[in-house]
Formats: structure tokens, sequence, C-alpha cells
DNA sequence: ATAATATATTCGTGTCTGCGAATATATCTC
DNA sequence: GAGATATATTCGCAGACACGAATATATTAT
């Protein structure tokens, strides 16, 4: 999960919500992951209006991570789809690029029912 | 340990007895890691006399571990200590050029107290 | 100030993992 | 073949880990 993070940050710095639609995990453990992730020095934490954006504190880490994957016997695509955008179902701000500033992450999830 | 191991064996393929010196595991302990490795496809094995051989698949696998140990924050020559040899205490063909062919690793650990 | 929102922290738990101990297998030497 | 050696496999368990649930904190909007 950590390195899945750190492969999409890679591509585009992220919010938390964005990574919670992504990984399909609870936000409260990917808040521990971040944890983690930071006290590695792996990646900042920077506020950005409502929402905390998660980016790589050193770039060329995407690249090792991918090589690492080709490796390990992934299809080369298979890190590159979790960088894919918009992602359906998230509420975050680069998911929703002309998003009415009334409309919160909240609001924009409950009326995707409808 | 596993990274360890990959570390080890792609400076140098190594005998089982060799990484059990250097990473201070029980055989058996080693044996299962090597285990996971094989399946991953990361190494491979080989017989040589009484021996047997590993070696990285892909040798490329070490520079990503180089790159990922500085970005990790390690210090660059904390990986390459792992490949300094003969190692004090192994008992393996690569720890003791001039080995006795009648000597064995058994005979060897035994006769360094002396 | 109050309410809503986005993220962080704490806590408990089921699961996974790595290790040691014991044992089995394969190879070499005699 | 018998014995010694090197590695592999199985088993059991203590410790680590990730996750969810509940709660706390910080920021924004009204």
């Amino acid at each position: 999960m950590r390195i899945q993070i750190l492969a999409i940050i890679g591509n585009e710095p992220a919010c938390v919500c964005h990574l919670e639609a992504v990984l399909g995990l609870r936000q409260a453990s990917i808040s521990q992951h971040l944890m983690v992730l930071r006290k590695a020095n792996l990646v900042t934490a920077q506020r950005e209006g409502r929402n905390i954006f998660y980016r790589l504190v050193q770039p060329g880490v995407l690249q090792v991570i991918e090589q690492a994957a080709v490796f390990g016997g992934m299809t080369p695509g298979a890190l590159s789809a979790l960088a894919v955008r918009p992602v359906a179902g998230c509420p975050c701000p680069q998911c929703n690029p002309g998003i009415d500033p009334e409309l919160s992450c909240k609001t924009l999830s409950s009326s995707k029912s409808s």
C-alpha cells in the first residue's frame, strides 16, 4: 500500500481523500501509512485550502519503484494505472476540476448517487 | 533480510552457508528466504560441488536496491559492506580460497577456534 | 462562535510473517 | 554401501503489522 501511495503521488501530488478513493482503504488507514512515509522522509505534507496534499520529497523515488516493479514481474502499465485521473467516485478537487466552491467533498459524494 | 540477500549475491554468487555467516541467521531461515526469492523469480540456484550457489536472475536488481537504499537515507557504503569477503568465521570456499579439499565447512569452523 | 469538513491519533484485534527447533533430502567421500 | 556434509522442508509460536472503529484536532464557511 505504501509503495502504491508513493507511485500515486509520484505522478502528481494527491490529498488524503484521493488516496482513499484510489486504494479503497479507510481514511484512518491512509493517514497511518502517510505518517510512516513522513517519518521515513519520503513524503511531505502541505495544506492547500481544505485539503492537505502529499508529494514526494525526492521525485527520483518514482523511477526506482517503476524499475523494481518491472524486475518483480509486473506489467509496465500496472503502476501508471494508479495515476489515472479523475478517479470515479473521488471527491477531491483534482478529480473535479470545475468544482463549485460551495460543493465540498461530502456533498459531492452524496450527490453522486443521484 | 531478503533485500540483504539480494545485495550480497548481487555482487557475487554465494552459497547458503556464506549467507548464514554474513547475516547471522540459522540455516533454515536462510533457506526459507531463498525459497521466497526463487518463487519470485529473483534468484536461481546452481550446485557447485558440495555447495549450492545462488545468483541474481536479473543483475540490474542490484542497482535498484542501491538506489532505493540511498533514497531511504542509508549511507552509500552500508550495502557494499555486505559484499566484503572473506567473512570472518565463514567456512565457505569463497572465503577460504586456498582451502584444502579435505577440509570441509564443518572441520573448518571447528578448527577455527584453535 | 458554531457547524461542517478534512485529516490525525489512539486503541483493539485478526492475520501475517519471520524465526528457531526438529527433521528430511540430496550430494560427496570413503 | 555407510557416514558426513550442505541444503530443504515442516511445524509451532512470539512478535509485528495493517486494518477498522472511535475519537480528537485543525481548518473553513456561515
